[in-house]
DNA sequence: TGATTATGTTAAATCGAATGACAAAATCTT
DNA sequence: AAGATTTTGTCATTCGATTTAACATAATCA
């Protein structure tokens, strides 16, 4: 490997000192154009590599910003991931991931990780019983926090996420409209705001319906596509078998519906199923899902902006945003079968 | 936020010097244990937060390690991924993610930017005709690289990857074995070390047996679901239709029973499929896919070995290495129909 | 001509931790 | 008890870039 190439080397071989280097490679207007040039050239021709690490010791920031969610293997985090990895190209901030699998400790870890790194900011999706502290003993040592998709009672940084029981409200009515009344709820927990959240949606728009909640019809469970199809053999085992199911979100939908389809039923026929998310796969299934758009775009794009400016110091207004969710019904739901 | 604590201050606090704080703060035997308890105390106490950045400027090891992608939100990666996050956890380095969409620019920029960060090393997976240069000049620079998945012609880094035109000669033997002639082959591109051995191991395979290669029977296109989901219609629509594909990938694979589905086919009965990968979904789908596994998992966890090694000096001798793939028979293949 | 302003450049002081070279104190030899 | 050895701890420098006050020099003005 050769010699490394620094601010001094090239210095010294045009003559001038390192802080003209310096200010002429930041484009400073205090350096002459022609000097400029001169230093430009010769650091390319150098091969030169500017320490980052140097650099953010003297000025404290470092062009990173931490990413937590809980799984990136998760479809609808990987596609808040890519909008917010488009905001951040753009500004020049490297971004470091990780996942938490909703376990404290790793969370924390990283967080302590991303402080001693000096990272300028990070966006989380926090796991579940993350107390309030740990947010703000964050934002004590420095570390700008926006949340994304989950919520902590009482936080006081910026939260970006739909509208989840409002969202589940629409799913739900959409299947009550149809003539069920006799829908399961599959998947989840209770313990995000998240999960609250969906559950709260759907009960109060059964009794907004007057449909009495049975209880019964709620499966918990893992939120993935193996937890849907996992969950098929009790939800078609029921007693008095519900016409409908509103899942958790797609993987879960697109789950159950494998598993029907395993029992020779056919979604979208015998059974109505919804999704939420709206994932890119939720069209190509078959039948194809009609599910809940729930701006994961949106919600990555805006908690990626709200940080930039923060780092900015452009006081950002936006504090808190629901993303209204929108209804969009494709072929898994349709008029419930005459009998039963 | 509090002022900065630093050695000092709890060098000061203590009344000894900073070098033996830090010292003892790294467990060093040039401390004394009764020193070294009481320092450990002292910053715990005072939330003192170790600055890497300054470390690393020292030590020029930074405990950052790089890994690029084609894409994380494709399963297969993300598998890999996981592998490598389990590995790297293990030994304190964090790590940087992106993605280059095949993009030489986005990767030439991460590359830089790691340079930059003074990364310990990168694993990737190298973006279509990255030159081989490109390698070698960030080897230069003193950052060790590890390559997944893809190859590149005459390469001195290890790589890690599957035996492409193996794995896909076992599914294609399959079909053939079932009573198949007319396969097709569906998605991917020609531009990557992959691309080429696996249509390879068809054409092989096809060869072997005494069947005639028809160009007609390649659809190239995006290695997603949405890809194999559009390529159904021209598979579907060909003069003398296939009874059976091999496809690229499982997303591919499963895109295509989705299509085929839509059209009132149905996969594993008037029509076999085989995936590629054997991700999690595979087993999942209904009817669930016949595919060949592909040691993501391995992949992931010797890359990150192997470059462990190369970082802490132990000289691995794991150079290059193929993963053996294994043919999984599940339910989308079976005996093509009668006529025809 | 001398005073004032504009323009370029630089010396030197950081940022926070690591470490090789030493020094002082404590313990051991003979 | 003098010298050798070990234990424990400190000093001073280094890593590479940023930044600001200070200093030349040239240009403009009265």
């Amino acid at each position: 490997m050769a010699q490394k190439i620094k601010l001094s080397t090239i210095a010294d071989a045009l003559g001038v000192s390192t802080a003209t280097v310096s200010l002429a490679l930041r484009d400073s207007p205090l350096v002459a154009d022609e000097t400029r040039e001169k230093i430009k050239l010769e650091a390319r021709a150098l091969g030169y590599i500017y320490n980052r690490r140097a650099a953010s010791l003297r000025t404290s920031r470092s062009g990173i910003v931490g990413v937590v969610v809980h799984d990136i293997m998760n479809p609808f985090y990987a596609e808040i991931l890519r909008s917010i990895e488009m905001e951040l190209d753009r500004s020049r901030q490297t971004f470091i991931l990780s996942n938490h699998y909703d376990q404290l400790e790793k969370q924390r870890n990283f967080i302590d990780t991303l402080l001693q790194l000096g990272a300028d900011g990070v966006i989380m999706s926090p796991a579940i019983d993350t107390p309030i502290e740990d947010i703000a003993q964050a934002e004590e040592n420095g570390l700008p926090i926006v949340l994304i998709a989950r919520s902590i009672p009482g936080v006081k940084a910026p939260v970006f996420r739909g509208d989840d029981a409002f969202g589940i409200s629409l799913a739900t009515n959409h299947l009550i409209s149809l003539g069920h009344k006799r829908i399961a709820f599959i998947g989840g927990t209770d313990q995000t705001s998240t999960g609250r959240d969906r559950y709260q949606g759907y009960v109060h728009a059964m009794e907004k319906a007057g449909i009495e909640v049975d209880p019964e019809l709620r499966i918990p469970g893992p939120r993935t596509k193996l937890g849907g199809f996992e969950a098929s053999p009790q939800f078609l085992a029921m007693k008095n078998r519900p016409t409908a199911a509103v899942c958790w979100n797609d993987l879960v939908a697109i789950g159950l519906m494998n598993g029907i389809a395993r029992a020779g039923l056919l979604a979208g026929h015998d059974i109505s199923v919804t999704g939420y998310d709206d994932l890119e796969e939720a069209e190509i299934a078959t039948p194809s899902l009609t599910t809940v758009w729930n701006g994961q775009r949106e919600v990555g794009r805006k908690a990626a902006r709200a940080l930039l400016d923060r780092l900015s110091g452009t006081p950002s207004q936006m504090r808190q945003e629901l993303i209204v969710p929108e209804l969009r019904i494709r072929q898994s739901t349709t008029r419930p079968m005459k009998q039963v």
